[in-house]
RNA sequence: CGGGGCGUAGCGCAGCCUGGUAGCGCACCUGUUUUGGGAACAGGGGGUCGCAAGUUCGAAUCUUGCCGCCCCGACCA
């Protein structure tokens, strides 16, 4: 993309709304925009961002065996009143209604509308095991919208769930989706960790929470070292999923409202680590609490019925865009991973209109999209500083900077952005060094 | 929802106390000189001062009501 083309509206100074790291970052990088209070735009280089978290996480998802499907954002009070959560709920909810004095409502979840859809369907033991999800947007009123797309009343989320014929084959389905959460949380060069968890207003007995760690959480953590540097586990086959998740639920972990300060005291002092974190997924395993008032059930090889065992698996993944920034930036602006930066190189032209400066840029910008990179060239005619200055704030991963200084010795300036060493490469090593950075 | 704060140009702010018809920096447009880490000079465009009532000869400024936004706390992907 060239950036006269683009439509990248940078601000030079922070909004004064903007308190925390990625707020900031995001209004000043010209990924969104506020509508109201916790509702974003998302513009142009924000969404590439989002799409590319997106991406992995249905990846991830498919990976593990979920399939996807997507139900709609405004759903019906009934499932709900069915359920019990139509009251339950609260304030939370935005409540509407059509023209007919219908009651809908913007959902904030999708429990009762998939246990609906699934129990029409599904009448036999035989057709389970199944773990279906969507990525759909989402409302709640929050009473405090903040920190922009960290707390918004409107957020994108992948919200997975699993439906079993027991307990036992559902805790197989929690396993496969707690490893395939480590297994996406590294693909976006994040450090999560799996904290035991609190169900909260969506019931049940089993629950984690992955939280990266970041000095302007939301909550505080407390949990053995070990656990930050473990590497996803990749694929698991189903005999080894317990022992993995085992590896990680048998070291001490839990956020301050689950903390209990006697069993942390008796992690070695070295390994102890008390920290801020942000929450980025949440996994519950619940039961029959849906399927029992709505009556999901199929019937067992033995010909009675069973009530469906369900689980459901939440990612935030436009609070991800925010949790990764706050995880990865400098003074200077975003640090973005690879894989989920919204380009994979800027080119920087220090001298746009010269005929020999344009020459060598159109010339990289060519092979480098020729190579199946995604780069931004930065062809207008501003000074230097100014370039770099917003190259830095945007945060692609990697710059390559081209002026007549440079050309005089057939030398490009190379720059990681999150290392900031520079190299001096003639064009043929620039092209062979970035694209094989990908 | 309790407590606090703020709404003046796209962004950051001053002006309000003490009423006289709006200003600064950045950004934007034109020109000239510049150009390797957010250039300089000159000229220029852009605002029903959140909205509505009221007080007054006169309201950004005083009064009342409403709306919006932010921050701190209790809850959540």
């Amino acid at each position: 993309m060239r950036l006269t083309d683009y439509f990248l509206p940078v601000l030079k100074e922070t909004p004064a709304e903007a308190t925390i790291a990625s707020h900031q970052f995001m209004l000043r990088a010209g990924m969104i925009k506020q509508d109201s209070a916790g509702i974003y735009i998302w513009l142009p280089l924000g969404l590439k961002v989002l799409r590319k978290i997106e991406n992995i996480v249905r990846e991830e998802q498919n990976r593990a065996g979920a399939i996807e499907m997507l139900m709609p954002t405004i759903q019906s009070a009934g499932h709900w009143k069915e359920t019990g959560r139509y009251d339950a709920y609260g304030p939370e909810m935005l409540r509407i209604t059509d023209r007919g004095d219908r009651e809908l409502l913007y959902g904030p979840t999708n429990e009762d509308m998939i246990t609906d859809m699934f129990r029409s369907y599904v009448k036999s033991y035989k057709d389970l095991p199944k773990c279906l999800y969507h990525i759909q947007w989402k409302f709640r009123d929050e009473r405090r919208p903040r920190f922009g797309v960290m707390r918004g009343r409107e957020f994108l989320m992948k919200d997975a769930y699993t439906f079993d014929v027991d307990k036992e084959a559902a805790v197989k389905s929690y396993n496969r989706q707690f490893i395939a959460y480590l297994n996406t949380y590294e693909r976006l060069g994040l450090k999560a960790v799996p904290m035991r968890a609190d169900t909260g207003p969506i019931g049940g007995d089993l629950s984690h929470e992955f939280l990266i760690l970041a000095d302007t959480g939301e909550s505080e953590v407390f949990c053995h070292k070990d656990l930050v540097d473990m590497a996803a586990p990749g694929d698991v086959s189903d005999g080894d999923m317990q022992a993995v998740v085992d590896s990680r639920t048998s070291l001490y972990a839990a956020t301050d409202e689950m903390h209990d300060a006697d069993e942390f005291a008796k992690v070695p002092a070295d390994k102890q680590l008390s920290a801020r974190g942000i929450e980025v997924g949440h996994i519950f395993y619940f039961g029959e609490k849906y399927s029992e008032p709505m009556k999901a059930s199929v019937q067992t090889a033995d010909g009675k019925s069973a009530n469906i065992h369900m689980g459901s698996y939440g990612v935030g993944v436009s609070r991800l865009v925010g949790g990764i920034i706050e995880a990865s930036h400098d003074e200077n602006g975003i640090i973005w991973p690879k894989a989920v930066a919204p380009f994979d190189v800027g080119i920087i032209n220090l001298k746009s209109g010269d005929a020999e400066a344009d020459a060598a840029c159109e010339t990289l910008y060519s092979q480098l999209k020729a190579a199946g990179l995604d780069p931004l060239y930065d062809d207008r005619d501003d000074r230097g500083g100014q370039k770099f200055a917003r190259m830095d704030l945007i945060g692609l991963p990697y710059q390559i900077v081209i002026g007549p200084r440079g050309l005089k010795e057939g030398k490009y300036e190379v720059k990681d952005r999150k290392t900031g060493e520079k190299q001096s490469l003639t064009p043929e090593e620039t092209l062979t060094f970035i694209t094989a950075q990908f």
